[in-house]
DNA sequence: CTGTTAGCGCATTCAC
DNA sequence: GTGAATGCGCTAACAG
């Protein structure tokens, strides 16, 4: 390249770095520079590039599963935000699982990334400890963690809950039990906090029941059983969308329906929740939002390391569709 | 890191690469450096590894958008693949839009992918072909393009499509509409020209329009159009899910019933494409195979450059649900 | 068995 | 206004 040009490798880099005012370079060196690279279709290796200035502009993204609808939305938007600034997004799937995500992450600080959206927190996450420790930046989206020193943006958990319930209360239920999801997840924790609270504040008895993930299959197992063992339950606060969907087949399954006979609402509101069947009453987190803030988050974060550590509550909105109605005579 | 174990940088270089036993490293030596390594959360940089070696071990990815429920399955497979294999997989999300598709292959052919993964190719695609230019290896997925000399991993669309019209045909459905997708893209094309030939065959018209883009939004629009100016038609056959769905809306919209008034089949099987108001009759492709195969196919090309192309068909099967029934008495 | 040397492609400091 | 020299962190060829 540079010697197709005549000029010495040094002209090249600063012409194409778009130093050619600040260096002083011809304006006539320039365009010839220039012009020899379109030919050439010459591209500067951001590789070699990354090694000499320690900036990769490289951030890794660690998420429990691509394939996820509300995930993907998150996703989405955080390779948005990054794309305008000229990041690349080094995305890994992690199928929430711990060693899946040790190597992945190892492999991003390998990379040299320069900072980490990390979407599989755990309480007592050993990865995101020794992700706190190594000095990458490092914003969490979805769930919080136990380690200090690390920023998050999460839906705001606690106040989705309260809608969820208060809006059965509403209808007349009492016989309110909750699907919470993994016991060591931010979120499912804090799901769980204000559901219990608001029940309690309400004087009434909140049956609780955990999912080991958050799958249709497992809202089927955990219903399956419940309507079994409380066939009093008129009504079913799930963790999220997908427990709330295996909720309703467990229902239907048994030959009840949602919602005359029980009522199911879910959490995320993830796309297409209002074309099931039913369509379902669910509380609305944006996705877009979501991964929008922790992407910018974290590029402030880069920009500078000081920056104070905060966390960002997402807002969370009640959206009434079909899969709740009033509780059924019988138990009014 | 070396210092500290008191030797030299190509002996822990060796070391840490697994040569310790080509190259004769004394086991005593092996286990400091690595217990040294450890201690110090040292990790080898992959950058500069890259520059020096020329092997980044980056794989980047193109897809219209992570977002949607299709294509996020085929990341998915595709990052499970590549993951297994050691490489990263660098996303990128174009909103199936020439210029950010530029920018973005311009970004990862910049950061030394060693293969791309291609899901956004037109019938007249200049990335492309500047792409096959290149010398990088290319797997396009989803679409095939014209330019030769690239492999491709798609839907076996016509066979797709054939199993759909049959299946009408069966029906006793006689006014069949066919809603494509944007008139550039392989798969609209092989699946017009099935859907054509299959009614051709019959002895019957095949009325087609065409969205712009594989939106709800584009479904709804068109079918609410043909709906009045084509008011016998009793079935569609959309291009996909997503305009099969508009489709559905605009059948409904109009005070007509799907499947009593109107039939809809759609195209690829989305997830809870069975949980959707009606379920959905449509044509099943494995998102999981078809992200597997085309990052197996690159694997291999990478391996071998002068493997031959080649163009791999995933299987159509037709999943009859509820969206589809027998043409209604009046025009049987 | 391990140290020495060289160089991947670039950006930067200094020289002229 | 541009060339020359240096080194980012690593691996590979060679030396001993």
């Amino acid at each position: 390249m540079a010697k197709v040009a005549h000029v010495h490798v040094s002209t090249v880099s600063r012409v194409l770095s778009g130093q050619a005012e600040a260096g002083r370079i011809t304006a006539e060196t320039a365009q010839r520079i220039e012009a020899v690279a379109a030919e050439l279709g010459y591209r500067r290796n951001t590789v070699a590039r990354a090694l000499r200035t320690g900036r990769t502009l490289v951030i890794g993204m660690v998420v429990p599963d691509v394939a996820n609808l509300y995930q993907a939305g998150i996703t989405r938007a955080a390779g948005d935000v990054l794309a305008r600034s000229e990041y690349s997004l080094l995305l890994a799937s992690t199928d929430d699982d711990l060693e899946h995500a040790q190597a992945q992450v190892v492999a991003m600080l390998g990379s040299q990334a320069e900072g980490l959206l990390y979407g599989v927190a755990r309480q007592d996450d050993a990865v995101l400890q020794g992700l706190a420790d190594g000095g990458t930046p490092v914003v969490l989206f979805n769930r919080t963690g136990q380690v200090p020193g690390v920023s998050a943006v999460v839906p705001d958990d606690r106040a989705g809950t309260r809608l969820a319930v208060e809006h059965l209360l509403d209808l007349g239920h009492r016989n309110i039990v909750h699907v919470g999801g993994p016991e060591d997840v931010s979120s499912s924790i804090h799901r769980l906090a204000a559901f219990v609270e608001m029940m309690a504040a309400a004087d009434l008895h909140g049956e609780c029941r955990f999912a080991e993930r958050h799958t249709e299959e497992e809202g089927l197992r955990i219903t399956r059983q419940l309507l079994t063992e409380s066939p009093e339950t008129t009504a079913v606060v799930a963790a999220n969308d997908r427990l709330a969907l295996g909720a309703i087949d467990a229902i239907e399954e048994s030959g009840r329906v949602c919602p005359d006979d029980v009522s199911v609402i879910g959490f995320n509101d993830m796309p297409y929740a209002d074309r099931f069947t039913p369509p379902l009453t669910t509380v609305r987190i944006s996705q877009y939002d979501l991964g929008f803030r922790a992407a910018n988050l974290l590029l402030k974060t880069i920009e500078d390391r000081d920056r104070p550590v905060e966390t960002q509550l997402v807002p969370a909105e009640l959206v009434v569709r079909a899969s709740t109605g009033p509780v059924p005579p019988a138990f009014s």
